[in-house]
DNA sequence: GTAATGTATGAAACGCGTTACATAGCAAGT
DNA sequence: ACTTGCTATGTAACGCGTTTCATACATTAC
């Protein structure tokens, strides 16, 4: 391989002048310049990456951690990461962790081997105090509506959300609602559930546990979920789920069971995915791809100059209000 | 930040020393060992990756170079990938091109600087003999049914599946058939279009290319597909569409002009994702997750042994029947 | 008893750019 | 004429592990 000694002997320079001609610093003669360039081109060169992360703080490298690429929402976020990262020339180094706490820790242990300049978590399974004492290798988002004031955090406010769905269907004429939600025990499904409850007691109604669906994510979810719902003595009359695959599933299976919605059953759910659009699907719109973007971009800035107006950012969501309610 | 060398000096050792502890290489004393450790441990160190990259051959990075994530073919082929580059101890570095040939281009500059050891081209839009030059500095390998033999590929036979594809419509009594392709000028779509070419004129059909419908990719475009289909005169009696996605918004379309599945328009498509099964659709299976991982796990083998059986490797594709043929 | 092996350890070079520092020519300022 | 300051360029250190090579002691072998 060719090495830039090899390209400053060529060209008759030393190489620190070859380093500054392939960074384009000043205070380089023309001829010179011309020289490495001609050197550069000659013997084929080009500068070996690895060895320019190790003599730059930066290795413009940033992980981005999830649970599962092949989830359109989680699809959707990396869309809006990659758009921004490279508006600011990173690169993205994916990490599926299936939820896997010690696959995510070894994504941490990267950050901590400088291998990434920072670290993106679109959801997670380990603990914030775990992740808390990596803060110091490098900035660490979170895509979650966390209350811990010590981290970086951009998403939208999921129990004012959950509470405003409930709301509209409830104010659609349900107080039987359904809910269907993705892992029990991620932090966005406890605020839902707390949501709910409050909601519950708000309009007087019991809570009924066998009417929080766990587990759904898909749109085949959403499919096996109707038939959980057909085999109900006490049937809802309202559906909120956490996506719009899994309110998909319930349309397509709905519609096999004959049943009409709105009328027999109301469907409402999160996220305004392509699919709710053609399924005429109503559904609470959130900036998937604009909380990617968003998340990129504050790593950078926090890179460049630790300064930071809040560490929290919430984005608005909005209600789109289709034929399925 | 702590260096080997400070490890070194704490436990009275020589850097070889602590780099052979840490390696797990043998020839070290039980009470050296503990003492490096006992540093590391005291010193808090971590190794730091980016000077592991460069004294080491590998760095263990493979750029994964695709248009869109957020599209279900990809993100299940990442999902393979990712799947197996775990077991592999490999990163995934995401690189979404857009289809652009200066982003593919950058990213195979990335091979170059050593920054990552192969290249897994999932599509692209740049031309095989500017790829072929990068070839020499790792391996490339390409989800796509080549005939150039100097390139590693994985991938159905996209010509036969479609061509099965469309003798089963045949079968099935249609003779006049219309295709959604992705993007016209795909080496895949060409052969696709070959290959419904052929079949006209061995059913001695006229070739409509006003049926054949390009840029066809998402649920969306299957759904603007159907008001297509509206306003033709002349109408097919069935669709061979390139992806499930598509299908479904021709179902979904379908629906709402209220035309009978399969009776008034028949609906093949490929892949076999999980929209397919809820919707009932009628697929021709491609082992998408199994393609991300065999070309995973091809690189890795490449890079180890440089040897291989054969560069080219195909998988098989299967005909799911459901309704809607 | 001596050669042959195996174990243990360190010094120094290596991988390859980047950059701090030193040096020097030359023009502008007083 | 002399200081100040900018342009231009090279030397050497630096970033930080890994690895080769040399050395040395302890065994085992014949």
């Amino acid at each position: 391989m060719t090495t830039i000694r090899e390209i400053a002997k060529f060209a008759g320079v030393s190489v620190a002048t070859v380093s500054r001609v392939l960074n384009n610093h000043p205070y380089v003669s023309q001829e010179k310049k011309a020289a490495v360039s001609h050197a550069v081109e000659k013997l084929n060169y080009s500068r070996n990456l690895k060895a320019i992360q190790l003599s730059n703080k930066h290795s413009n490298l940033v992980g981005i951690i999830l649970p599962k690429i092949d989830l359109p929402y989680f699809s959707k976020i990396v869309e809006g990461l990659a758009e921004e990262a490279r508006n600011l020339h990173l690169q993205l180094v994916l990490i599926q962790s299936n939820y896997d706490i010690e696959k995510e820790r070894e994504a941490l242990e990267l950050l901590r081997g400088h291998l990434m300049d920072g670290i993106i978590f679109c959801s997670r399974a380990i603990s914030l105090s775990e992740v808390r004492a990596y803060q110091e290798f490098g900035p660490i988002i979170l895509l979650e509506d966390t209350d811990q004031d010590d981290f970086y955090s951009i998403s939208i406010p999921h129990d004012h959300a959950f509470t405003y769905g409930l709301d509209y269907l409830y104010s659609k004429g349900h107080k039987k609602i359904a809910i269907a939600l993705n892992r029990i025990d991620g932090t966005n499904s406890k605020k839902r559930i707390q949501a709910y409850e409050s909601m519950m007691q708000r309009i007087k109604e019991p809570i009924r546990t066998e009417w929080i669906f766990d587990q759904c994510l898909s749109i085949e979810d959403g499919a096996s979920l109707m038939d959980k719902y057909m085999a109900l003595n006490d049937k809802p009359t309202a559906f909120l789920t956490t996506n719009d695959q899994i309110a998909a599933g319930v349309l397509l299976a709905a519609d096999k069971h004959q049943l009409k919605i709105p009328q027999d059953l109301a469907v409402l759910s999160f996220d305004n995915q392509e699919i709710s659009k053609v399924m005429d699907l109503s559904t609470i719109s959130i900036p998937i791809k604009e909380m990617g973007q968003s998340a990129m971009r504050a790593l950078f800035n926090i890179r460049e100059n630790s300064l930071h107006a809040s560490k929290k950012r919430e984005l608005p969501f909005k209600l789109i209000e289709r034929l399925t309610v």
